[in-house]
DNA sequence: AAAAACTGTCGAAGCGCTTCGACAACCTAT
DNA sequence: ATAGGTTGTCGAAGCGCTTCGACAGTTTTT
């Protein structure tokens, strides 16, 4: 193993040269930067990562909670646990990658053990546990996702609000009146995620205020469980003439069914999903759809952290705007002939 | 910001008996022991990583590789790397988060720097590049997927050509004669992923063996590529009765399609899948499947690389023994009538 | 009863790096 | 020319921990 002091040597200067060098954090002269850059070259030297950490207390490691269960959204996950990952490398940051698993714990052996300079925090419920702890330290963190009450906190999410007024608006303005909302599995309004939450809260109001009528039904994905959903929803009400799609794994079977039951997308009824592009391009309709900018929430998140640590930036809620696009899954209304 | 030292004098003892009292690498008395404790628990004492990092060079994080790309497999990939993370922390061991982005300047870093003190790659290529830095190094590694030459190496994966072999037999046990593999996607085998091939090795091999006629075509995920694969599959070969799919964004679409065309599952055809369980129980026909064990995969790659760290453990290669589950897609070939 | 072997604890060295103050050597301005 | 700045480099301290050898005290062996 090559130590600086190897390195030093070799380029014959002292070992602080070479460490100002490798930080930039004092002028160092064009010929010896070139010779110790040189020696490092010839002599494959890499800093030793923990001996950093200890003397300059900063690990370079950005802490990555993410969701145990998969219940939800994988591929969502997946999508924003790679973007941190890489736009964390281009700051020159590796990620470490938690479960939440360990709860509350594992923020406080971070944080204590300066283990991570910094955590993202992904699936936060309205009252999230670890929230107390993330005010208490001095640790910079970013949630992905937004508790009930962000104060002092730094989030980072889609408009989740604004996601379902926009699907609703679209409806509307096609001339649907009865709408129903295919949410996710109950078990995600139990645990009181907040974005499910608020994406119901910008449905409903919005359909309030057009006039329109909203049917909200949590479904777990799969074609069974959407199957009883959808008999259930045409059963209760059955001139609903749109859907929202929130749970992207009932997404398919939705289609599947109201094919199967003849039901013509888009001629006879529409269908608006909150869910990835790939999901929406991929179905078997192309579907109309708000995506979710995975990629963009979390290298947004790395960005605000990033800023936090250089001491530049500040607590802030950054609400990514919902974007609809139209696709082949949604069209007028059936007039009531 | 509480200390060893800090620890120690609370306690009454040295910095060394503290230590001891951590690590469990030298005998301590019963008071002594507990005394520690207590104190540790008032202070709130964390060890600090960066010092034990250098002090012991040991990081106590393992380093898991995933791929970059996301047109396969994200559900199970995602599975595999919370199974890493989760079988880790159980062995005191954290998990860092590499993309393949950076190739194989990523096992340099690591194991030059220390930041990890072991890695797990997953998307293994059968020529990987990274290969040969790992057996050059002589920081332990477990594959999880299966390179062209795996001599010093330690992998851990589905065995794939089994996996293929059980598919043909059992269509074979039912009397279809046809067949066709609906694969991944064209990428997928020019990159010569080492699982794809393997998988349709053992899927030629055992159909020549029974004497059954094979028709492989690689098919990008979703809606409109497999409309096309499958016109071409039937007008190729319009007696095929049987298909195996392993890509599993292609499952649903096929099920679909088939039935738009008036083909029951499994009365006229019949399907079997190779992908995670979770897929084949929510497709809209309970899909007969070969399951991958991603779960499993991960907490043997982990064992495996702890067992190595604590000089246990020997090079060799594990396949996990697949297992099919006859679900509702499968069924007798329909007589020639 | 003396020698040998444990047990439990301590002190000190050192892991490889960062960073601060010091200080020559060289520029400006007056 | 001289006080005052800059610039580039070095030495030394120290980050918080592990670990090795030492050693006093106790137990076991012969």
């Amino acid at each position: 193993m090559v130590t600086l002091a190897e390195v030093a040597q070799h380029a014959g200067v002292s070992a602080s040269t070479v460490s100002y060098v490798l930080s930039g954090k004092r002028s160092i002269s064009a010929t010896t930067r070139t010779r110790v850059e040189q020696s490092i070259r010839e002599l494959g030297y890499h800093p030793n990562a923990g001996a950093r950490a200890l003397a300059s207390s900063r690990s370079n490691i950005i802490a990555l909670m993410i969701p145990l269960r998969t219940d939800m959204y994988v591929p969502v996950m997946m999508e924003i646990a790679i973007a941190v990952a890489t736009t964390a490398r281009t700051h020159g940051y590796d990620v470490l990658l938690l479960t939440g698993e360990e709860g509350p714990d594992a923020v406080r052996r971070v944080t204590g053990s300066g283990l991570a300079d910094a955590m993202i925090l992904m699936d936060v419920q309205l009252d999230d546990e670890r929230l107390p702890l993330l005010r208490d330290t001095d640790q910079p963190s970013v949630l992905i996702g937004l508790p009930a009450d962000t104060t002092g906190l730094t989030c980072v999410d889609l408009d989740f609000r604004a996601t379902g007024a926009l699907c609703v608006e679209h409806l509307a303005m096609l001339g649907h009146r009865d709408i129903a909302v295919i949410g996710e599995a109950p078990a995600v309004y139990e645990r009181h995620t907040g974005f499910a939450e608020r994406t119901l809260d910008g449905l409903r109001t919005r359909s309030q205020e057009l006039g329109m009528r909203l049917l909200h039904r949590p479904c777990e994905g799969g074609y069974d469980a959407m199957a009883v959903t959808l008999a259930r929803i045409l059963d209760e009400r059955p001139s609903t003439t749109g859907f929202v799609v929130q749970n992207e794994s009932a997404v398919e079977p939705l289609l599947a069914l109201l094919r199967q039951q003849g039901r013509a997308v888009p001629e006879d009824v529409s269908v608006v999903g909150i869910c990835p592009d790939q999901v929406a391009t991929q179905a078997s309709v192309r579907l109309t759809s708000v995506s979710i900018p995975a990629q963009e929430m979390g290298r947004h998140a790395v960005e605000q952290l990033v800023a936090k640590l250089d001491d530049r930036g500040s607590d802030e809620v950054v609400l990514i705007a919902p974007e609809l696009t139209v696709r082949a899954s949604t069209g007028p209304a059936p007039s009531h002939s």
